[in-house]
This record gives C-alpha cells, structure tokens and sequence, in this order.
DNA sequence: ACGCCCGCCTGTAAGC
DNA sequence: TGCTTACAGGCGGGCG
C-alpha cells in the first residue's frame, strides 16, 4: 500500500524522467480509474498535446503540473503502480488502465487490480476568472513543489499538513493535537490531520516514539509530544532514503518495477510474534477501528 | 457535527 | 484436493 515515502520514491524518479516530456497520447482501458470525470474523453482532452513542467507530492497524492496550468494528479490506492516503459512494445502487465504516451518515445502505465486508485486532471480557472491564477512552480523548485502545487487543487483541499512538506515547531504540533481528542494512531492514520500516514508507518511511527496505539492526542506530556513529532519525521524520511517498503503480500513497485528496501527495517509492522528487536518481547497484534495494529506492549506506553 | 462502518475491488492464503 | 471464506485497507458516503 503506498503510502508517503513510497509516493516520494515516485516523485522523485519521475522528476527525473517525465519532465519536460510532450503527452502524446492518452489512452483509458478502465474507466473506473478516472472516474471523477464524466468520460473518458474528458480525462483525456486537456492532457494530450500538453508538456509535463514539474513533479510534485502531497500527502499520498502525486501532482503533475502541465504547461497549460491544469495539473493531473494521481492517487495509487492500494494496489496502484506507476510505471515508466521505455519500449511500448514491452507487455502490459494485467490491469493496465491508463496509459500515457510521449511524443519522445515510450511511455508511463497506470496499473491497478483492485482500483482504489484514481487518476484525474484539476483544470486551472480561466484566465478572466476572479479566482486566484494557478502558478506551476519550476521543477525542483527548493522546498518542494507539492505544497505549491496542492494549494492551487481545490480537490485537495480536505488534506491536513504535509509531514515532510510542512515543517513545523513542536509547540504547533501540540496545538494541532489538543485540537482532538483521539487515539494516535487513528489520528496520525486521518488524511485530514497528516496527510500521508498509512497503516504501516503509523505503527511504524508510534514504535519509535514509544507510545501506544490508544493514548489520547490531547493527554502527552511536552516530551511525548517532542518524541512523536521526531518520530513521525524522521521514520517517514529513513522510509524514503531506503525507496519505501514492499512487503511480500504486496505489489508496491517503483517507477522501475523495482521493490523498496525499507521492509527490512521494521520494528513491528506485520512482525505479530517475533521479538521486539529492542527488548525481545513478542510484538502484538489487534484491530484497531477494523485494522490490524502492531505494537510491543513493553516499549510503548 | 462527528464518529463509525459499509461498499468498492482483486489476489492470496487459510480453513474445511 | 478443491471449494469457500477471510483478509488486506484508502477513501467516500451514509447512518446513527
């Protein structure tokens, strides 16, 4: 299941190979995938003859902003794959739904078996609009594009701040989290709070700041809240320098087909009786709000 | 208004 | 061995 890091992993290596190139073609094979439009055709007319300017990230959501000012953004769901093929002559893989074609040769499918995942186009307010003119920052631009490019998305509006994207002071932090009165990892796991934080790394991210799944995000102490908050960043950054977590049971695959190289460094994630690798216990598992939930019930309290 | 739970999906694996 | 059932879970929407 993508989520953050493995969407950055993504960002990133399409940055280095989609920008600048001209959309040929496009062609919908499932139109479930790009179902907020009222047609396929409508997914299709604003992205063909355009020019991808900049790649960026926010939350789980990739954005790619075009020459025309539209932006196409894309939401991998579960089982969502972006993958960059140099030769179209290589065979789709089964489940292929959209496929882009460059005018430079090759091209980027969208394969999706289980088609949580979506991909649409935010079309720019027209230029004699009263509404605020999109601006689709240059590629690279020094602290992310993702955050630029979000604002001017009203489909994503509903997201909460950018772990990664979004730094903030601890003191903010702690505002944001006496706003609720909720478990953390239900919290964390809120794409209208952080945007990002999936099942996996909201275990992650509770393991190494010590605390459980059920504390309430309105009763830490100032250095709970410190920990949490290193926590989050830092797991989510590590995450992304290995290029994301690919689990046996799953299909996450970078832009390459390749899997991530984070897996082997969790602590409690999908490990339900091993040994804590800090203090040997067995790690549990339980459902929280219908997901399973690992933890070691001596490191975190 | 907010929290909970279902429906959407397919592939894999456990269970009978 | 083969069929059925459970599970994986992000997100939108409906219900209490």
């Amino acid at each position: 299941m993508p989520e953050l890091p493995e969407v950055e992993t993504l960002r990133q290596d399409l940055a280095k190979e989609v920008v600048g190139r001209k959309i040929r073609a496009v062609s919908v094979a499932n139109g479930r995938s790009v179902r907020r439009h009222q047609s396929a055709k409508h997914f299709r007319a604003p992205l063909e003859g355009r020019t991808i300017r900049s790649i960026g990230r926010f939350g789980k959501y990739l954005l790619m902003g075009l020459d025309s000012k539209d932006i196409l953004v894309v939401h991998l769901g579960m089982s969502g794959q972006l993958l960059r093929v140099k030769s179209v002559k290589e065979p789709k893989p089964k489940h292929t739904h959209v496929v882009i074609t460059f005018t430079q040769g090759g091209e980027l499918r969208y394969v999706d078996p289980r088609t949580f995942g979506e991909m649409f186009v935010s079309i720019a307010p027209p230029k004699d609009s009263a509404l605020p003119q999109r601006v689709i920052p240059a590629s690279n631009t020094p602290g992310g594009e993702g955050a630029a490019l979000r604002k001017s998305v009203p489909e994503l509006e509903h997201l909460g701040f950018d772990p990664i994207e979004d730094m903030m002071s601890w003191d903010k932090f702690a505002v944001l989290l006496r706003k609720h009165h909720a478990g953390l990892k239900a919290l964390l796991m809120d794409q209208s709070f952080a945007a990002g934080i999936g099942n996996l790394y909201s275990d992650e991210i509770l393991f190494a700041a010590g605390l459980r799944y059920d504390r309430y995000s309105d009763g830490l102490s100032a250095i709970e809240t410190r920990r949490l908050y290193r926590s989050m960043v830092e797991t989510l950054a590590e995450a992304i320098k290995h290029r994301g977590s690919t689990l046996a049971d799953e299909q996450y695959r970078d832009l390459f087909g390749e899997v991530g190289d984070y897996q082997g460094s969790h602590q409690v994630y999908d490990r339900e009786g091993e040994p804590c690798r800090r203090c040997r216990n067995p790690i549990q598992r339980v459902k929280v709000g219908g997901r399973s939930t690992y933890f070691c019930e001596h490191c975190q309290i």
